[in-house]
Formats: C-alpha cells, sequence, structure tokens
DNA sequence: GCGTGAACTCACCAGTTTGTCCGTTAACCC
DNA sequence: GGGTTAACGGACAAACTGGTGAGTTCACGC
C-alpha cells in the first residue's frame, strides 16, 4: 500500500526507449494490423508507460508509420551480402531466387506489415520515400543478373526486368503470405522442410526455363 | 418534433433486409477488414437498422463469417462454366490461366477478404467446411488439364498438380492483392491495360515452359 | 377481431480506446 | 546548488463502439 517513494526512480535513456517502443509496436502491428492494434497493449509490454508513446510519436498513426519504416530498415540492414559476381549467370540466377526466398521466410513480421499496407491502399508506404529507395537495390541486383545472362547468351534478351523481378517476389510473398488459408484449403504439405525444399526449387527451375533462350 | 406517428410503418422482409446487410457488410469487411470495420458503419449504409443486424447475425464475428462465406458463394456462383474439354493440353492450359488471371482481377473484394483472412491466420476460413469445399473444384479442373497434357506428351511426367496451382494462384492473387505497394515501389506501368496484357501473357509462357517436355 | 410469433424500431449502456493534463525526476550547465 | 530543459509516470477525460432491453408493428391462422 506504500509504496509512494519507491516507483518513480529511472534512468533517462530517450533512445533506448524509443527503440523498446519500437519493437514491441512492430511486433503489435505485425500480428494486429493498424486497427486491431491496442496502443495500451503495446503500452503494457514495452518497459516504459503509454504516455512516452505519445510523448515520442505524436499518435497512432506515427508510431505505426515509425514502426513500418524500422521494419523494413531492420531487415534490410539484416540482408547478408550476397555474392554473386564472380558467378555464371544461371548460376547467380539461382542463388538469388533461393535468397529472396529464404529471406521472405525468415522475415514474416515484415510480410505482415506489408500484408497490412495493401489492406490500406498502402496509405503510409506511399508517406515515406524512405522505404522506396530500399526496394530499389534489389531490383538492381536482379536487373544485374539478367543482363549478365543475356550477355552470355544463355537468357532471352525480351524479358522485361520490372516482370520478372514481380514474378519472383510473387512467388516468394505467397509462400509467407498466404500460407494460412492456402493450407487451410489444400493441406500443409507445401509448408512442410520437405515441401519447401521442393517448392523452391521448383520456383528455380521455373524462372530459368522462363529466361532460358 | 411530434412525428411520434409517422415513423413505425415498414414492410416485413426477412431475406431482403438479411442479403441487404450481408452485401453491405461484405464491402466494408473487404475495405477495412474486420478489425477496422465498424458495426455502426454498416448500418448507416443499411436500408435497415443496427438492431436487426444483431438479430439476423448475432455478433460482429457471426455476421463476419455470413459475409466471408457470403463472398465465396457469391464468386463461385459467377465462374462461368469454362469450356476447356475440348481442347489440346497446351491451348486448355492457356486458357485456364488466362480465366483464373481474369477472375481475381475482376473479384477484387473477395481477394481482399482472403487477405484479411490471412493476417488473422485463416482463423474464419478454418470454420468454414463450405468454403474447403468450394475451392477443391478449381484444383480439380487444372489437374484434369494438367494429366491430358501428359497423356499427350506434351507436359513433363514429374509435376506436382499442387505445386502448379499453388504457383498459378501465386501470381494471379499477387497481382490484386499486391498492386498498392508494388506499384508505390515500382511504379504503375504493369498495372496499366497494357501493363496487365503483357503480364498474363508472361505468366502463360511462364506456365506452359515450366510444364512442357 | 384476436392471439401469437416473427420482424422490426428506438433509446440507451457499459466497456474500451485514444489521447491529454499535470506534476515529478534526471541530467547538465553555470 | 540553483536553474533549465529533456525525459518520464500516473491518473483522468472524451469519444467511440459493440451490444442490449423493452416495447411496437406486421402477417397469418383461427
Amino acid at each position: 500500500m506504500k509504496d509512494e517513494k519507491l516507483r518513480k526512480s529511472w534512468k533517462q535513456d530517450a533512445e533506448g526507449v524509443k527503440h523498446d517502443i519500437l519493437m514491441v509496436a512492430m511486433a503489435e502491428f505485425a500480428e494486429n494490423g493498424l486497427a486491431g492494434a491496442r496502443i495500451d497493449e503495446i503500452a503494457a509490454k514495452t518497459k516504459t508507460s503509454k504516455r512516452m508513446i505519445y510523448y515520442y510519436f505524436g499518435d497512432k498513426d506515427g508510431l505505426y508509420l515509425a514502426a513500418l519504416e524500422s521494419a523494413y530498415a531492420r531487415v534490410r540492414a539484416g540482408e547478408s551480402d550476397l555474392d554473386i559476381d564472380h558467378m555464371k549467370a544461371e548460376e547467380a540466377m539461382e542463388a538469388l531466387v533461393r535468397f529472396i526466398f529464404d529471406h521472405h521466410r525468415s522475415n514474416p513480421d515484415l510480410i505482415r506489415m506489408v500484408m497490412n499496407e495493401n489492406v490500406n491502399h498502402a496509405n503510409y508506404l506511399k508517406k515515406s520515400e524512405f522505404i522506396r529507395d530500399l526496394n530499389l537495390t534489389s531490383m538492381r541486383r536482379l536487373q544485374r543478373v539478367l543482363s549478365m545472362g543475356q550477355q552470355e547468351g544463355v537468357f532471352r534478351q525480351e524479358i522485361d526486368p520490372v516482370f520478372l523481378h514481380w514474378q519472383i517476389q510473387a512467388q516468394c510473398f505467397y509462400n509467407v503470405a498466404n500460407r494460412p488459408s492456402f493450407s487451410t484449403k489444400f493441406g500443409p504439405e507445401l509448408f512442410t522442410d520437405e515441401g519447401q525444399k521442393q517448392m523452391v526449387d521448383n520456383i528455380v527451375e521455373s524462372t530459368l526455363r522462363f529466361l532460358r533462350a
């Protein structure tokens, strides 16, 4: 009953507090979406208080946007520098597809945030030019491998690099995003360890067959 | 001030009211998701009152599930019977892919509801065995075309029909679902009329190359 | 015309959820 | 050690939102 004096001792750590809030917010928004997430819930899972969320991020939208950008930045930072420049085109393309496939699989939180953005007509994505820039990098890498293959003569000339990127993304994204509905309808076999191995092999095979001259 | 007697005249029309509510609910849930949709908003767009929603559907979850099933049923009913049995395998496969592509494009509301379901770990989809059955039909149709092609000798024997179905779905679904985020990041070119024509051509080409012996 | 159950209206509530007021503590400068 | 500013906490307010209680009208059989 009498802890009036004990509660109010704390350290100042602006960056730490902000980071803590962002990590929790990211997880909550990824799980529940913008409308579904609850500020109180986020605050409760934080080391700090709800008041601090408003202190640093203004309002719920501000927190959401910050969490979205943070999610992109964090995942982007975790991208290992894939060493494909010394490879031949087919080999490089295979490595790249496998990398994107694994990358998506191991970052479901980002995938879920993007799903939410799409439900929301990408309203917040549009506000962030920061995020737009991030994505061009992976696009350019693919383009390099493609033209490498075209110069080697193993890939067709008439391939649209944007479509190619779209097609790889479509499959790698769908694999994570629509797993719940697909496995409900057609069983979980595609999503076991063995199933996923088969799947990525198939995607690689399919991509190469599409590209070959 | 004195309209005590004027307001209370109405006709009984249970089916009409239910249908009206469902149509509005479908649109609202598709647009805003389960958490984002507001019962008051749905009620306002209805010819009837909020109380009727609870009268017929119990609670928000009940209404959501009813809207989800109704969305599937309505779209399924609109599927034209695609006449592919007299075609050769390659031709039939192309027709089928184009059909699925167009079908997804012209039913964005259903796509959006499925997106929401996936955000929600397909919780409500799992509850509805009615929906599971619906989807097996399109799966079987694809399987028929595939084995037709294998008997003709034009398609490879080692194709997994579930993966093939998954791959077509992935692209056709992603095309609608992730259009907002993709076009924000990489421009709207893929989604113009011309772009979509190119895209479906590419998907067909890619699918056939994957299948061919 | 009258009884009955289904269909329907209106007003309201209780719990939730975002956001803020106000005061307190830490850190830093002089 | 006094003053200033940034960092922080707790409690409260205002609006929103899902859900309900209680009574009214309709349709139909008798």
